[in-house]
DNA sequence: CGGACAAGCTGA
DNA sequence: CAGCTTGTCCGG
């Protein structure tokens, strides 16, 4: 608000000392009364103010309505906040003072509501929330109702039956289209559809319009949303007006982009799940490879074993264990003719994903090639002191010694990465491109051969092979979801190179050729890593088995001294200054969260941790 | 958050 | 004891 002029073109530090507060008394007759929620940080309750009575005049009372955005005057400075209530009954023996200002109007008082419930289930702020659910832009009239031309009825049976259910998972291979999905919502009335990205909310809207069913993309055209049809976009969309909700979709539920990333960490999945709840809509979840979450909310629909086949790549799995760990670099012997036979494909860039974030801390067998890791929770082993493995999970230290074969030597396999570039070079005789955020789309474009991060998988929209050159930093990442995470790479990169009549190939060089995520991709067969992460988290008692909170920064020592030890909850920590706290579920979590009285300080509570 | 006010510290 | 810093409280 600093040097930004108000409604009435003056600026905050010329203008005239605020209205003296106004007695709500008989000399204020059908002076209503608004309760606020102000956009400051640090406070969570609300506020009473009276709408002015000139309002009522000149039609600016109007739009003080539940979700308007107005400002008003709280320890004597002006804020801006939400009305969340109407009409209420103000308290005894407080002065109140009007409405400074009225914006426009906001979410619906079902939006609030949801955004309350929110705030208690990810331990945040209802203001941080509102604002995901307010316009962009001020909003005082909606548009009117879009015209209900019948949608298009689709052929596609199995679309209408997803919404048997009050929750269903629908298991949709990779390169399967959702569209009919998305129109069987729409002839049931106005529908809400959540997509990870921005890129595939943009997509599927140019295809939604094309058969002439109304849909309103966000965050755009919010006004538009709240009078009807479709309304479409990437997880703030879960927070969106939509007039009479019918049925929600949420696309690609699995990725990780549906959660945010600020605290509240909350999940665009779950808040959907919620409010069709709210609403008595059913909501459909579709995923290639739906998460446990998800098929913990409700029954999987999966499709014929031809079908969910055709809509994978082929997988190469490159066996990496008997080769030679000194002298081979990152690129395999089994990977030269895969990367030489470059250019006879026609379908696009080679795209090879080496993942350089981090530390890779992988050690294999000097003798067998094999991975040191932790047989119990699957993850790699950690070199302690000489002579001694260390697992990263429960910190159980055991000698340095090779499962596999006895073998008593081991190697980094942190590799030369700054070399890989020109490995592939020599090998493909071709340029290679190495690709950042910031490497010019038109080199891109330009390019045979691509290597980077998996942020490359982002800057392409097609190609005819992607090569993992070490899955296995992904599959092994020291982090609960990394074999889930592993799949959602290998999901984007099967949209890339298309199903596998069209010629699409996905390669992978790894240590574990075993490994469940592989196994599902190789078979096109999803529930094969369910099975197997099901059984871990349960024996761990981790998500969906149980809910978590990570607790960090200056204030978290006293957040969790004064969490004590409740009833069916743990604390787990600390560990690099961050606890883990543990309850049966996400309410029992939440709960327990809430009751603590927060301590001044710097403190984070990432609920559903993405990293634990 | 940021203003108000109270309690504690310093220096002539 | 004025003048300033630091801490605590609270906002309609």
């Amino acid at each position: 608000m600093t040097g930004r002029a108000d409604d009435q073109g003056r600026l905050p530090f010329i203008e005239a000392p605020a209205e003296a507060p106004v007695e709500a008394s008989d000399e204020q007759p059908g002076g209503r009364v608004v309760r606020v929620l102000p956009d400051v940080a640090a406070i969570d309750r609300t506020f009473d103010y009276l709408v002015p009575v000139a309002w009522e005049e000149d039609g600016r009372a109007d739009l003080v309505r539940p979700g308007s955005q107005v400002r008003v005057v709280l320890g004597g400075r002006r804020v801006g906040g939400w009305v969340v209530d109407v009409d209420v009954e103000p308290p005894d023996g407080v002065p109140l003072r009007p409405l400074a200002h009225v914006g426009g109007l906001g979410p619906s008082p079902e939006v609030i509501d949801l955004a309350r419930w929110a705030a208690h289930r990810w331990a945040g702020r209802t203001a941080n929330l509102l604002t995901t659910a307010s316009p962009p832009n001020r909003v005082r009239v909606l548009p009117p109702p879009s015209s209900t031309e019948p949608v298009p009825k689709g052929p596609d049976r199995w679309a209408e039956g997803a919404f048997a259910s009050p929750v269903s998972v629908l298991r949709l291979p990779p390169n399967a289209d959702p569209l009919p999905l998305v129109l069987a919502g729409a002839r049931r009335g106005d529908t809400l559809v959540v997509a990870p990205t921005l890129d595939a909310v943009g997509r599927l809207a140019v295809r939604l319009r094309r058969t002439g069913v109304p849909v309103s993309v966000l965050p755009r055209e919010w006004a538009q949303a709240a009078s009807g049809g479709v309304v479409l976009g990437a997880r703030a969309a879960a927070l969106a007006p939509v007039r009479d909700l019918a049925a929600a979709i949420v696309l690609d539920e699995h990725d990780e982009s549906l959660r945010e990333e600020r605290a509240p960490t909350w999940n665009a999945r779950d808040l959907v799940l919620e409010r069709a709840r709210r609403a008595g809509a059913p909501c459909v979840l579709v995923s290639p490879c739906p998460s446990l979450e998800a098929l913990a909310a409700g029954p999987e629909t999966t499709p014929s074993r031809a079908v969910e086949r055709e809509g994978w790549p082929v997988l190469d799995i490159l066996d990496r264990r008997d080769e030679d760990p000194v002298r081979g670099g990152l690129l395999g012997e089994r990977l030269v003719p895969v990367l030489r036979s470059v250019g006879a494909g026609v379908g696009g860039p080679v795209v090879c994903v080496l993942n350089r974030r981090g530390r890779s801390r992988l050690l294999a067998c000097d003798g067998c090639g094999e991975l040191a890791r932790c047989e119990e929770h699957r993850v790699p082993l950690v070199q302690a002191e000489e002579g001694a493995l260390d697992c990263p999970v429960d910190g159980v230290r055991r000698p340095m010694v090779c499962d596999a074969c006895g073998g008593l030597r081991f190697r980094n396999l942190r590799a030369g990465v700054a070399r890989v570039r020109e490995e592939l070079e020599a090998l493909t005789a071709r340029p290679v491109c190495e690709v950042d955020a910031e490497t010019p789309a038109a080199e891109v474009a330009a390019a045979d051969v691509l290597v980077g991060t998996e942020a490359v998988l982002h800057r392409v929209d097609r190609a005819s092979q992607v090569v993992f050159l070490d899955v296995d930093q992904e599959l092994l990442a020291p982090r609960m979801r990394a074999a889930e995470q592993a799949m959602a790479l290998l999901v984007r990169a099967a949209r890339l190179v298309g199903p596998r009549s069209r010629g699409g190939r996905l390669v992978v060089q790894t240590r574990q050729p075993g490994h469940e995520a592989l196994q599902a991709v190789l078979h096109a067969d999803p529930g094969r890593l369910v099975e197997a992460e099901a059984a871990r988290r349960r024996l761990l008692g981790l998500p969906p088995y149980a809910a978590l909170a990570q607790v960090s920064g200056a204030a978290a020592a006293e957040f969790v001294d004064r969490l004590g030890a409740p009833e069916g909850v743990d604390v787990l920590g600390p560990r690099d200054g961050a606890w883990l706290v543990r309850a049966g579920g996400p309410e029992a979590l939440a709960d327990a969260l809430a009751s603590v009285e927060r301590p001044a300080g710097r403190l984070r509570i990432e609920v559903d941790p993405a990293r634990a």
